[in-house]
DNA sequence: CCATAGATCTCGCTG
DNA sequence: CAGCGAGGTCTATGG
């Protein structure tokens, strides 16, 4: 038997069944079952980032012979075979991870050079709410240009082009679109070539 | 010392260092480390689903002292300062998981039932490569009308009208486009009625 | 709550 | 290998 109040590290033999929003089973075999404070259930097998099955934050779990994790309408139940090892977690942090060089950051380092990029530059709005959806970057220069940009810290794909091009619709006249990001596929390049948007190339300074 | 070359669950005393794609720190804490036998490691928190740091299969590990993951030109660097649990997993499986109710399993239904849908039908196409991208799904009838269908598994959202706007593109004329989902959000329902794009509710029959 | 989009997305598939 | 899209996406943020 598991403590169900708990954060748990457990190797056991076992199989497993999913329910809800879609439905799976995994059969028989020994799997990683990591259980978390905020209720969060992983079960991992030997390979792969991803697990195999899971339990976002919330889910709340009683063991009764089989472990049943249950959450909104969702639920995993782990017929247990046999426990191979079991290691209860105590003391464990729950600090943050500081990153850097995010969309967010690419979007400050612009910002900062903007100069480089436009003349004559009256306003900058960042994530400007329009009704579908906000613009990352909304630059209008002294004779009311408008200049939607998107920003995409690794390549743009098509779907950047597109979004752009939705967030053009939100304006009458006097707009241009632009993408900038570090790279883009040669699809999207295509497509923003041949639907008038531009692409600048930018980079995280360091 | 850990042993490198098997897979191992680890709850340390540590702080670690990640660059990379991003750059990342992660204060000193007590942290739960897992790697897996294609390279996968992750760092987990109390809390989430998704861990603090992670590399995906691929990444080769050393421990000098301090534990260092590489994959291609990223790196971890686990500075640890106590061990307070080490367990080397033995006979880890490594089936896959059976899903059903996926995006594929839906487009399977619709075309069982087409008839409900359209008349007249000649051809219907799965996954229909475009330049813009593959169609989920295209049904061409006797008039040689060609409906292009976007598939939804859950919730369809903006994004889904301008996928279907961008296949669109693709065709000179006798074209419709369609989103068919079990439900869709208002922003996507009002930006489909404007840019003459129907949609269709489908649910998953079990 | 819903809606929208980012992510060190991951992962699978296809060319 | 690149490109494209799904995902039980998850997670953060704003309305």
């Amino acid at each position: 038997m598991i403590n169900p109040t708990k954060p748990f590290f457990l190797f056991a033999n076992c199989e497993i069944k999913y329910s809800g929003r879609a439905r799976s089973t995994l059969e028989k075999g020994n799997y990683v079952i990591i259980r978390k404070f905020d209720g969060t259930l992983m079960i991992h097998g030997s390979t792969l980032l991803k697990p195999l099955n899971f339990q976002p934050p919330g889910a709340t779990i009683t063991d009764n012979g089989k472990i049943i994790s249950i959450r909104n309408k969702e639920s995993i139940e782990i017929i247990i075979f046999s426990i191979i090892h079991y290691y209860e977690i105590n003391d464990w942090s729950n600090n943050k991870i500081i990153l850097q060089d995010t969309e967010s950051d690419l979007r400050e380092q612009v910002i900062k050079n903007i100069s480089l990029y436009f003349k004559n530059v009256k306003e900058i709005h960042q994530e400007f709410k329009t009704r579908f959806g906000p613009i990352d970057l909304l630059v209008i220069q002294t004779d009311d240009t408008n200049n939607v940009i998107e920003l995409k810290r690794g390549r743009a794909g098509i779907s950047a082009c597109t979004q752009v091009e939705r967030y053009l619709k939100t304006f009458q006249n006097k707009v241009c679109g632009f993408i900038m990001s570090p790279t883009i596929t040669k699809g999207a390049l295509e497509y923003a070539k041949t639907h008038d948007i531009t692409y600048v190339a930018v980079n995280f300074l360091r």
